[in-house]
DNA sequence: CTAGCGATGAGACTGATTCTCAGGCTAGTT
DNA sequence: AACTAGCCTGAGAATCAGTCTCATCGCTAG
């Protein structure tokens, strides 16, 4: 058999090795804990939580390593770096077809994601109108998620 | 003469200054400064502009205090935080007549402002949509700016 | 199998923000 | 005006996320 992997990869690991190898990156043990641990997420995962879950499930990795390896992703376009306003950035991997935005609970940090597509109309069409070259955006909304009410 | 106030402060400050006084807090030479500058701005800045503007314009203040003030404001609701991805915060005076997002450079960190009507109403819709209780949101398009390109 | 060079990670370093706590000053009180 | 409780300030230490350095590891072409 050819693969012997953990657990059956989805596609967007898979559109990532194939970005990454294009992109002339050799395989590398860290690089590819990396990969299979975002892979399995919905939703974006603070560097630390990286650290910990790769600790505790994959291979441990280093920290330099996972902020690293998360720069060349987000510069590829297959992982989104999002602030949510916690002091700490936050990174998911990019599944177009999954594109949304995210409910910060200001009390729990709870984070909520949500999509809606006029929303994404209104941005588009700012996009368009803007003496600007937009290549992505962000949108957070901020208040108390249902349990901290 | 009753003020003697370097300039006129606008409807801002006032209301900043009621809000602090029914809040219960007692003037100070620090936030008197900070608010002063602030109400001079119609866009965000970093703590760290706001701390050497203060040196060179109005009166020197503490690091501790710019922070400790800003957060107190934005717990007021006069000043919203802004994270525009640049590792560092933004802070500027809420004028809900001048609501407005950013457009971010992130080639050379240039901040516009802009404001659209048909993205603020999705974004009310939505929070009424949601088993959340929205109170605030921030939107950020990333990109190019015109010089950039 | 081996050389060449990219990949990795321990730990030092940076920069922003927060904390501590010893005075300074405001706002009532007498 | 003088007095005082307690909020207001700010220098400097402490934190913390994130970045850099560089010795070492391990792919992979040949
Ligand atoms: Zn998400
Ligand atoms: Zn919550
Ligand atoms: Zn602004
Ligand atoms: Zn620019």
């Amino acid at each position: 058999m050819a693969k012997t992997k953990k657990k059956k990869e989805s596609e967007w690991a898979t559109a990532t090795n194939e970005r990454l190898s294009e992109a002339g990156f050799r395989r590398g043990g860290a690089r590819a804990a990396v990969v299979s641990l975002l892979d399995e997420q919905s939703c974006a995962l603070s560097a630390y939580e990286i650290e910990d879950l790769l600790a505790q499930r994959e291979r441990a990795v280093g920290r330099a390593s996972i902020y690293r390896i998360l720069e060349e992703l987000d510069e590829l376009g297959v992982v989104a770096k999002v602030e949510l306003g916690q002091g700490q950035a936050r990174y998911e991997p990019v599944r177009p077809d999954h594109h949304h935005h995210h409910l910060v609970c200001d009390k729990c940090g709870a984070v909520i994601a949500f999509d809606d597509a006029p929303l994404e109309r209104a941005v588009h069409s700012i996009s368009k109108r803007v003496d600007f070259a937009v290549e992505g955006h962000e949108i957070v909304l901020h208040g108390l998620c249902a349990d901290c009410r």
